[in-house]
DNA sequence: CCATAATTCTTTTTT
DNA sequence: AGAATTATGG
């Protein structure tokens, strides 16, 4: 219906290309947009949202879900920069946290208070193995963080535990279903939920609640899904039910970009939208705009060897580009210092950074300690922290497949002076952090045992394991006298923390928590590394400054749903806000999986060596499927880089402290070699051997 | 109950 | 190699 002269009419489209601007267009009814990597995928969805608004949709109506909280904030900010100055705004969220919004909306009917604790993966493996425990099964012999893998995807693909339970097989099944059956019931007595139940709830609300269904439905005409390729049968199912008859889903996708398969992501979903919406409109975006044409075509020649994938081809009026670097190292630290290097070649050739480093690897800062654990942003003491003309930093990232591969990466960044930051410390999972946030949580929901294990004896109040037990058995009464006073002290300490919450706003609350509990003393007592934790909490107070606005008891609430659902980067970014307000530009290290929606100029692929990229991981499911994920993966991060890419490997590699010798990755031999350039070999090749 | 010593994991990717 | 968990003795 929309002609040509419609369209001109709509000046707010003009950034789009033809493709684009008929997916903006395409308000009513389903649409699929397949987008490859580069092709504008975000730009097209926030054009659409904008579109619905300027033809006169409320934005309340409009829901948009992504995975990662990145995600969300990116489409958010992205939406209002096209909005300019209007208030209302579409929904923006992730899966996770939509499920925690409608979950906590609907407690009372799932036999819930708005207050659950959200476990996560950690919370719910020691649960797990306090369940097998109980059954009399060896945690040794189970590991309990398989149990939980097992039941997850179970979870994931809507299973019921009793459905489960029929149809298990083997020793292990046999035991996950058991184990599964009790973990639910351990779970809801303490009023928490695990991070499938945010999702799992939510659809059983919207499945067998009419009224709730309706709810939702009305509330959200036009919803929006992100990385569709990604989402497993549950969320397939939540998209579905709140879309309800009227069909105005629009989801955006790449199967070739499906790399979450592993944690249930099922590319049914996106191969048969047009089954489920049999009216539905597809559009292919396969113009690519990031890329140079060396790169995409590599990446090109990568994922053609696929065989389960949709027949097409991403192309680029970008210029040609240079080679893809190739540098095959003796082992980690040589492959780290040539990317070190590299980087620092790298800013010398734009002139306005060419000052700023050292020369030498000897030129340290001094005063400054190495400290992986740390992570984060380290931008150099000494060095002057980096200002306007910086963000070319910003532009270089080294990815690699495991994170345990940042730490040689991150002792050259030190050693040459680079500033950099770890994309993979999460920092919301730091001890420290846990414990302080387990007071509050504690303290808004009494009966969260794994939070009042993890804290109860935390500074020491002498009260032990047995102790513990007791309590959770409710035999208070049978404590020693001495030992009931210190429980009754600490449990007197969370009724102040529960009262405190209530009337007053969220930093403040941390600040009175560290104190109450006797955590600050503690650590001012201890030595360096305990100095350090103490300001990882007070950056914690930082943080939550911004939740005070919400009001009192609402912004400790906030601060911990989103302390629960901050992935990696996630928690990174808020973390570094901080730090990186203040100029701080820095290279980026991080997963392949965590690079995925990014792009930079340079970007460094590490540990291309067989059995570690492609990984090699054990048994169990099926090889094939497994070897096009890996491949799916590089196709991501080769996908991340606008002008130059490098790829790495190393001869030898310690893993577990033991040397392991490593052929190159079958992935290197896959790029024609006119696409490769050689950047030297390491030197010693030959002579060290061992 | 707690501090220290000994032993056993860890490393695939993440909401 | 280093962290984390568990065993041991006070």
């Amino acid at each position: 219906m929309f002609c040509a002269k419609m369209i001109s009419v709509k000046e707010y489209l003009k950034g789009l290309n033809g493709k684009q601007k008929e997916a903006a267009l395409h308000t009513k009814g389903p649409l699929l947009i397949v987008a490859g990597a580069g092709a504008g995928k975000t730009k097209t969805i926030t054009h659409r949202i904008l579109n619905l608004i300027k033809e006169g949709v409320p934005p309340q109506k409009i829901l948009a879900v992504t995975f990662t909280n990145k995600a969300a904030k990116e489409m958010r900010e992205r939406i209002i920069s096209l909005l300019g100055g209007e208030n209302a705004l579409p929904f923006v969220s992730t899966f996770h946290s939509l499920g925690v919004h409608i979950i906590k909306e609907n407690a009372r009917l799932l036999g819930h208070t708005k207050y659950f604790t959200i476990l996560d993966e950690g919370d719910a493996a020691s649960l797990i193995k306090d369940v097998l425990k109980e059954l009399g099964v060896d945690p040794k012999q189970y590991d309990p963080k398989r149990i939980r893998n097992i039941i997850s995807r179970e979870k994931g693909k809507f299973t019921h535990p009793e459905e489960y339970e029929v149809s298990a097989e083997g020793t292990i099944g046999k035991i996950v279903a058991r184990v599964w059956h009790l973990y639910e019931k351990k779970k809801m007595k303490e009023n928490a939920l695990d991070f499938d139940d945010l999702l799992l709830k939510a659809v059983k609300l919207l499945k067998e609640n009419t009224e709730v269904r309706k709810i939702y439905q009305e509330r959200w005409e036009y919803i929006h899904i992100d990385e569709y390729q990604d989402t497993n049968e549950v969320q397939y199912l939540m998209s579905k039910l709140l879309c309800g008859d009227k069909h105005n889903i629009c989801a955006v996708g790449d199967a070739d970009q499906n790399i979450y398969s592993w944690r249930g992501a099922n590319l049914k979903n996106i191969l048969s939208f047009e089954k489920d919406y049999p009216d539905a409109k597809i559009i292919m975006l396969e113009e690519n705009y990031r890329s140079t044409q060396n790169i995409l075509e590599a990446a090109n020649e990568i994922i053609k060897k696929n065989k389960m994938r949709p027949d097409r081809n991403l192309f680029t009026k970008n210029k040609t580009g240079e080679k893809i670097g190739l540098y095959g190292a003796l082992d980690e630290a040589d492959e780290a210092e040539f990317v070190a290097t590299k980087i620092l070649e790298i800013m010398d050739s734009a002139p306005e950074y060419s000052s700023r480093f050292p020369r030498q690897p000897g030129e340290l800062a001094q005063g400054f300690t190495l400290d992986i654990s740390q992570g984060s942003n380290h931008a150099i003491s000494g060095s002057k922290p980096a200002t306007k003309s910086s963000s070319g930093l910003s532009e270089i990232a080294v990815l690699y497949r495991a994170n345990f591969q940042s730490r040689a990466l991150e002792e050259a960044m030190l050693r040459y002076n680079i500033p950099y930051q770890v994309l993979g410390v999460k920092f919301f999972e730091r001890k420290e952090i846990k414990d302080t946030l387990a007071y509050l949580r504690a303290a808004l929901n009494p009966d969260s045992l794994s939070d009042i294990k993890r804290i109860i004896n935390f500074p020491v109040r002498g009260i032990g394991k047995a102790t513990l037990a007791k309590i959770f058995a409710g035999q208070k009464d049978a404590l020693p006298a001495k030992t009931l006073l210190k429980v009754n002290s600490f449990y007197e300490l969370l009724g102040e923390i529960s009262e405190k919450v209530k009337t007053s706003r969220a930093s403040e609350i941390i600040k009175y928590v560290i104190k109450k509990s006797g955590i600050e003393n503690e650590l001012l007592l201890g030595g360096e590394e305990d100095i350090e934790r103490l300001e990882n909490i007070k950056e914690l107070a930082t943080l939550a400054l911004k939740y005070d606005n919400l009001g009192d008891g609402a912004g400790v609430e906030k601060l911990l749903e989103d302390a629960s659902l901050a992935s990696d980067q996630d928690g990174l970014m808020i973390n570094q806000e901080a730090k990186v307000k203040k100029g701080a530009s820095a290279v980026k290290l991080m997963t392949v999986h965590a690079s995925k929606g990014l792009e930079f100029r340079h970007v460094f692929i590490t540990g291309l060596e067989d059995g570690l990229f492609p990984h090699q991981r054990r048994g169990e499911r099926d090889g094939a499927s497994d070897r096009e994920e890996e491949r799916r993966l590089f196709y991501v991060a080769l996908t991340r880089a606008k002008e130059k890419l490098f790829l790495c490997n190393a001869q030898f590699r310690t893993i577990f402290g033991s040397r392991s010798i490593n052929a190159p990755s079958e992935f290197i031999a896959d790029i024609p070699s006119d696409l490769l350039e050689r950047e030297g070999e390491s030197s010693g090749i030959k002579t060290i051997y061992l």
